[in-house]
DNA sequence: CTGACACCTGGAGTGCGCTCCAGGTCAACT
DNA sequence: AGTTGACCTGGAGCGCACTCCAGGTGTCAG
């Protein structure tokens, strides 16, 4: 069973040490191991835990919806009809994110082809 | 010339007309005309304006480089080269931001069918 | 053993992008 | 003329997601 430092820990899941606090204080990471000493030792299941979170981040998904999900998680296998019904909401979401984002690409592409047919009118 | 109350600014741009205010306060904005009892009257241009700033919104753009962008505009015709610029960086960065969005909403799409298949293991 | 540095806690502070509020004014309708 | 509702201003407040700080403790290389 691999065990991570703090230091580690922000090195592989790409949080800061100031995140992982606050995200454990906030419920978002439970019963984080400790060393006698009371330093934090992360096990590969956080770090799975941690990559999923970064998952549903990157997506844009609220911390308060994130406690939502921990929570449900933490209270075992009967919840994962909920758990699949809020990450396909929010996968509908996602979809609707990447369209508006594919769609307003284009239109910053028209506007920089815009600037430089202003740029050089004659080159074709 | 089409003229247009805040309220049908508010409608076709999008933007709350607290946010329409907010953004001629820091220069996002410049002159909007008014009527003598100093109501807002905005121009095609205007929306014109408008739509290009919610396409920067909707890609990521902070406000302050918003504006930086807004200034160039406002120093005329000599600038376009550095507009250029701005927009084709920001548009690497929109290309970074949809790469990241596919990935993860890649992730997303697993998590679900592993949980399906928790759901209903039997079932192909 | 000592020094350096990583890490700990609780709580305050920050930056962004709005959003709301109080107290008024203007304009259109009846 | 009166009423209603959209709009005005300056400034304060808010929600989010961290991020920083002070003051203290653990760990480990030399």
């Amino acid at each position: 069973m691999i065990r991570y430092t703090p230091a580690e820990t922000v090195q592989r899941s790409g949080f800061s040490l100031d995140t992982l606090r606050y995200y454990e204080r906030i419920g978002l990471l439970e019963h984080v191991d400790r060393t006698t000493g009371g330093r934090r030792v992360f096990s590969d299941d956080d770090l799975g835990w941690l990559g999923l979170l970064r998952c549903l981040r990157d997506t844009g998904m609220p911390i308060n919806v994130m406690c939502r999900f921990a929570e449900l998680t933490r209270q075992g296998d009967e919840t994962v009809a909920d758990r699949v019904e809020l990450l396909e909401q929010h996968s509908v979401a996602v979809e609707a994110q990447l369209e508006l984002l594919l769609r307003q690409h284009g239109h910053l592409r028209e506007k920089i082809a815009h600037y430089r047919a202003i740029l050089a009118p004659d080159v074709c």
